[in-house]
DNA sequence: GTGTGTCAAGCAGAG
DNA sequence: CTCTGCTTGACACAC
């Protein structure tokens, strides 16, 4: 099992996501953001690997417009080894690593542009996580879509552009239930369809459910991944903010709720990414619950534990 | 320097 | 009809 939090890391004093406008757009510009961005990842991981936290969401502004065709610099080539040199850190390191496209990556749209620039934008990040040499447990993290007054047309258009997706893409989407739309039901239904994995995320199942109590969630959402191919379970963690609109992300982990959070898991394996404001301080301290409770080892064990003992 | 309106992109629901 | 939230933060211009 692994820790993670995602995109930003408040300890730190740099960012991942140093870009510029639009109308702003040079060659030169894209070479220096991303330069400054791959070298805050690096100090990122690196911050994580010491805190034992080896999951980590990599935020989507690595590279200023990555999708947009206003970019003509050629940054696969130009940064092959810094990605690849991150790639082997992560591996070296058994750190897992994924990227959630945001809100404007819509596969089931019906409007066919809003659809291929989401595709461009699978491609994107997706060719990120290729450059890194990540094998397919790295994932893509995106959700079903807009419902457009009409469920049924919507996971049929979903399923019908997954056909269309590259290979490269089609091994590393997975698709998360929200909060308002799309339940874990229905994203079994589209993991039915194509295979796609279906990334569980509790708090949203909290907000939105067909009333599977959260023990059994979890196992049905952890059987849409195929051990090799996909890696264990990836997991969104969150819970509500006291006092505030449902569905609003709690400012710092509430600990009770996250034990039995634990208890619900019931030994299924999982990687869990905290999906709480406070980024790696709830991070750091769900790590020590986890240790405390038996389901990690400690940081400077787990280097010396090697393979695992047959008793 | 500091403040603040705005930034490539979509959708749904509230007000 | 317009505004807000969604993982949000950072740019860029005005003062």
């Amino acid at each position: 099992m692994r820790i993670g939090y995602p995109c930003v890391n408040e300890s730190l004093d740099c960012t991942t996501a140093s870009t510029f406008r639009l109308a702003s757009y040079s060659d030169e510009r894209v070479e220096k953001a991303v330069a400054g961005n791959l070298a805050c990842l690096r100090r990122i991981l690196e911050y994580n690997v010491q805190h034992n936290l080896r999951f980590f969401r990599i935020g989507s502004g690595i590279v200023p417009f990555g999708s947009h065709p206003v970019n003509t610099f050629p940054w696969q080539t130009h940064f092959a080894a810094e990605f690849r040199a991150l790639g082997d850190y992560i591996r070296a390191e058994n750190l897992r690593v994924s990227f959630h496209p945001d809100q404007f990556v819509v596969l089931n749209s019906p409007d066919a542009g809003i659809v291929q620039r989401s595709i461009q934008e699978l491609v994107y990040q997706g060719s990120m996580l290729d450059l890194m040499g990540l094998d397919s447990t790295a994932k893509l993290q995106i959700h079903a879509g807009g419902l457009y007054g009409d469920r049924e047309g919507a996971l049929k258009r979903w399923i019908a552009t997954y056909h269309t997706l590259p290979e490269a893409v089609k091994a590393r989407l997975v698709v998360e239930n929200d909060d308002r739309l799309y339940s874990l039901q229905d994203c079994l239904r589209l993991h039915e369809a194509v295979g796609v994995p279906v990334l569980f995320d509790n708090f949203h199942h909290e907000c939105l459910n067909n009333g599977e109590p959260m023990p059994l969630a979890l196992r049905t959402a952890a059987a849409t991944w195929h051990p090799e191919r996909d890696g264990p379970l990836m997991i969104d963690y969150s819970s509500q903010a006291p006092g505030e609109r449902r569905g609003k992300h709690v400012a710092s982990m509430e600990e009770a709720l996250f034990r039995r959070f634990l208890e619900d898991l019931r030994g299924l394996d999982a990687d869990i990414m905290l999906e709480i404001k406070d980024k790696e301080a709830s991070a750091h301290r769900a790590c020590l619950i986890m240790q405390e409770v038996g389901m990690l080892v400690a940081a400077a064990q787990s280097a010396s534990l090697g393979s695992p003992a047959v008793s």
